[in-house]
DNA sequence: ACAAAATATCTTGTATACAAGTATACAATC
DNA sequence: GATTGTATACTTGTATACAAGATATTTTGT
């Protein structure tokens, strides 16, 4: 393949993603434009169009397009192709589930293990910024919000629950900021992520497990019922 | 491709894989290979020789090893290949941490939302084959114990869930039978497993919990202090 | 006009050729 | 003798051609 700059790849990517190799360029701008609704949800993606597109060739592409099935951010039928995936009620319902089972746990590991850098990573990331007035801080609102759930359990040391909660938080990505971008109350969790820091400040694991615990759960409500009435899903 | 039987591909496959397509039997086959230590841990996996043995192009045993790696059953590094994943003591003891989070409360889950006809079926695989004087029996033990705590996950009716604690099992299998293969008491969890059933069967979700989550802390400490006995990781 | 079947087109599935990067072995030098 | 530079062989990375399967359209029969 010829050197040319490939413009297309440049784009939107956020600098918390640092691909260097095909594959994960590719992926990673699929990947933030399916997370921002740049293409909607159940819309079909062609392999052939992706690769003029994005000037690239079907095999590093299709190893991206199965990278984002596997964590079910891409639906595939064999021989029918790939589809964004759909947003379901169910579907959310289960993610705040598997949330509200591993976040809590994993911030009272982290009230046990945390080092004092550790916590001012945390109180640095625990206030969100959010500005209604500017259309753009929506995703960054919601990136924001991934990064300090994201740090929290970082602070668990435990590698594993950091993928999972990753890849929670991306599936969680799409349902908050369609319904951010519809009712205008994000229902600020900034005071929340403060009280998760305290206690993990304090080495209080069960303080920690708790206020996690209800964050996730109230928030996840309100987005449900939002989508309920919005019919999104 | 020809359409000639591929002998290799038979093998030892597992009943509970299916595969269908060709990535997916080379996946299964793989996979099988690793988690029996057929294949050595840090083994080198050569693309080209698998291919010829495998009777397969590269392109779908490219897909197959993606998807194991992802998994964290090979390692990979651009450019150098991919080996069977190595076993470490601090792996096993972050996977040990994951399941004693998530199987406990699908537990409590499973005991809220079990159907009697889940809880026979649970109770027909508590019971696990255990014969010392056999060779064979260990993986068939290995593979058994996995399928009872995968169908406790599912009785919680969370696709999610299930996902997280499958991949959990397959990564805990070779400890396990690297361990049984060198001291020979497994220590019949079968007593445990009808304790988990009993509680699910009376809808006591917090004795659910309770037992799983000993059940599974005890025996990963057994297996963690026979690794590091016979210095495996 | 409606339904069913056949065909044409489009999409994915697999194989393979070629490009690029890495590691190893050997030789030269310190 | 150890170490570093270089060349060669090997492995992976990417592109593309061809095969097979699915979908949509059209045509034909009732």
């Amino acid at each position: 393949m010829s050197t040319v700059v490939r413009p297309s790849l440049i784009e939107i990517a956020p600098q918390s993603m640092r691909p260097t190799a095909l594959p994960d360029h590719v992926y990673a701008v699929l990947k933030q434009r399916i997370l921002s609704c740049a293409v909607q949800p159940n819309e079909r993606l062609i392999e052939k169009k992706l690769c003029e597109e994005l000037r690239i060739s079907r095999t590093p592409l299709r190893e991206a397009l199965n990278r984002l099935s596997h964590e079910e951010l891409v639906s595939f039928q064999p021989h029918a192709g790939y589809r964004v995936a759909g947003i379901t009620l169910a579907g959310f319902r289960n993610l705040i589930e598997l949330r509200s089972i591993v976040e809590p746990q994993a911030a009272a590991l982290a009230a046990e293990r945390a080092t004092p850098g550790d916590i001012a990573a945390l109180r640095a990331q625990a206030t969100l910024p959010y500005d209604p007035s500017e259309d753009r801080s929506f995703v960054q609102y919601c990136q924001a919000n991934s990064r300090f759930h994201l740090l929290v359990v970082r602070c668990a040391r435990n590698p594993m629950l950091e993928n999972i909660v990753m890849s929670a938080l991306d599936m969680y990505q799409r349902p908050t900021y369609l319904r951010i971008g519809r009712q205008m109350d994000p229902g600020n969790p900034s005071s929340k992520h403060h009280a998760i820091v305290d206690a993990i400040e304090q080495h209080d694991a069960e303080a920690a497990r708790k206020v996690m615990y209800r964050h996730i759960r109230g928030g996840g409500e309100r987005i449900m019922t939002a989508l309920r009435d919005a019919r999104i899903a």
